[in-house]
DNA sequence: CTAATTGCAAATTGTTTGCAGTTTA
DNA sequence: TAAACTGCAAACAATTTGCAATTAG
């Protein structure tokens, strides 16, 4: 996708920070913190202040340009939204792989809710684990 | 349970503020943060510090007396792990509620991530929305 | 031109640590 | 009495903020 439709799109302005953070995003399939998006944002924008990086996490967040996943471990991750409409994730502890997940729990287990009286506004399910890459190069 | 016994089963030294942490966290179906919990405890243990209450969640947890959760919210929760086994929580996002859900996504899914290479070895499951008392007074 | 955005430095929040004194088993 | 535990103060990491200068539309 284009970086700066991406943004047009949204009614954020250009700017070379935004677009160097996307393009960092955009050439992993891993999910990365704010620390390792900075490091490597560093690289092309060298005056790039942390602070900025920070704000545009939040914002493009907000946008629905970024997710963001908070393992059990601790931790904030954020990746490029790929996928259209409501998925999980399934990250490798190794190497950060991200891999979307189509099934969702929440189909299976509304109803029961329901009848008890709850109603669901939103839920969580991530998967953890060593994707095939990583199994095969041994733990 | 009897504090006592259940420290005792863990070799842990039965302490006041031990005791204190844990029987506020038995007095409540609802999951608290170290500063609720803190708040909680200092009425019984008025000299406690707040090292000691993060010291002891992180020894109770590590000893599996209690549950953290970590809602996509920010923030870090606990609650007295109550049942056997495995387990997920649904929780309520007005008066923080935990209600245990033995239905578990995994089951489901195991098979697909396998065939595709991938080992999972943890994973997260949480329900947020509204309980049936909250529902009902109103959102 | 003006509203959004940035860099910078300082503040804040949540959590952790070292250590000396105290308590439990 | 030895090891575990606590309180205290200080350190820390991650994130947020206020503000003046800059930049995109």
């Amino acid at each position: 996708m284009d970086v700066e439709k991406l943004l047009k799109e949204q009614q954020l302005k250009v700017t070379p920070q935004r677009k160097a953070i996307i393009k960092v995003l955009q050439n992993t399939n891993t999910v990365l913190n704010a620390q390792e998006i900075f490091a490597e944002v560093i690289k092309t924008q060298p005056s790039i202040n942390f602070s900025t990086v920070y704000r545009n996490l939040d914002v493009l967040l907000t946008k629905g340009i970024l997710c963001r996943i908070t393992p059990e471990s601790g931790g904030v991750l954020y990746e490029l939204r790929r996928e259209e409409g409501h998925h999980h994730h399934v990250i490798c502890k190794k190497c950060g792989a991200s891999i979307p997940l189509d099934y969702c729990p929440m189909e299976d287990i509304k109803k029961e809710l329901c009848k008890r009286g709850f109603t669901p506004t939103d839920h969580r399910f991530e998967i953890y684990g060593y994707c095939d890459r990583c199994n095969k190069g041994g733990l």
